[in-house]
DNA sequence: ATAATTTTTGACCATTTAGTCAAAATATAA
DNA sequence: TTATATTTTGACTAAATGGTCAAAAATTAT
């Protein structure tokens, strides 16, 4: 039986949480101090943890929090009409998700970068299955000629690894092209040119 | 002056920068101790200080002699015939680059999570000049008519977030399909797909 | 062999860090 | 208003961490 959380309660986890995203996302578990979150989230140490009894305890609501966004934004996709429209519908859902979970994204990377200690049972789980079942969906497609025979896995891996790439690296886009991810006209471009590519890459 | 080193020196040095690579790899320069690197090293935390003398001397000189290399890689490949050839070639330099150096890429991407603050000014010079350049090269196949009117940019960040994607996401990549990197079938296969898919991409 | 030099390490220090605790401040209920 | 429960924090602790240092061990030169 949980315990019923107040209105101070929710409001300060979720502060914590949103200041630990942040923090975790440039510096990994370890590499974060809980003095650093704890400013962030402008309350003192002491006060951060008994919201949240451990550091690990935290990580892990954060992990969890940011690969339950992303599953929910994977699963909102639906495959909808013809291949076109369902990879187009799904770089550009992805692309907007990695966009405003920038933060989230990072925090992801840092863990896999680690090994994934926290998280390799949850990713051999949820996200096993949801593989698995677009597999089928494209393998679907190349079966009714509608793209090229390609291996699933791999368009799906090239997906991820573009749309992971302007969030992740960012610093190194903003060096390179003076661009910032929150530049509208920028973002939209990269999207039309990334979807064009995929696109013109498998279908038939 | 330089002091000539001596062979103990070149041969520790060496040792040191190797372990520490793979643990910087892991946790980054905020999450990685010196004892963790002494212990992969097989030596004491005072004998690795007495070769590197602060841990940021380390880092820096880990993080300098991983971009040499990627830069060294880069410059390595040659405007050689046509667009087809000379894409393909790239992609598979930067394939096999990204799994013979997998930690150092890890490394760099660290880096760029914490915000490139020991990397930004060495990006900014000779990696951009190295874009601008190819992407000269890449207007010029457009204009030859050789590949489609994308925007060259997004092109070379698609080769390298999916190149590096295989190296720093093998965790991920190994809890999802079972396959390692080391799995020649399989990161041939891997090469093969993307390379077919990029160049169907852009190719007229 | 022995003197000079380089390499290695145990013991140590100052600082940082995760986490505790009792007491103070604040909010809520009576 | 007063009693009760919740929230907040200053002061603290034990362990970890980057770095020092003097002396020991090993190597090299004479």
């Amino acid at each position: 039986m949980e315990k019923q959380k107040s209105r101070t309660q929710v409001i300060n986890r979720q502060k914590i949480i949103d200041a630990a995203t942040r923090v975790f996302a440039k510096y990994g578990f370890n590499g974060t101090t809980l003095d650093q979150i704890a400013i962030m989230a402008s309350m003192s140490k002491p006060n951060l943890l008994y919201y949240f009894k451990t550091k690990r305890t935290l990580y892990r609501t954060v992990l969890e929090d940011t690969l339950n966004q992303w599953l929910g934004c994977l699963k909102e996709w639906q495959v909808e009409g013809s291949a076109r429209q369902t990879i187009s519908n799904y770089i550009d859902k992805k692309f907007e998700f990695s966009r405003d979970h920038a933060f989230g994204s990072r925090v992801f990377v840092n863990e896999i970068l680690e090994g994934a200690p926290n998280l390799k049972y949850l990713l051999g789980e949820d996200l096993k299955l949801f593989v698995s079942q677009n597999i089928l969906t494209i393998k679907g497609w190349i079966k009714s000629g509608e793209i090229e025979p390609i291996e699933p896995i791999h368009l799906i891996f090239m997906i991820w690894a573009v749309t992971q790439h302007y969030a992740d690296f960012s610093t190194q886009i903003e060096t390179l092209t003076g661009k910032t991810l929150a530049d509208k006209d920028f973002y939209q471009e990269a999207k039309k040119n990334i979807t064009q590519m995929i696109l013109r890459g498998v279908l038939k």
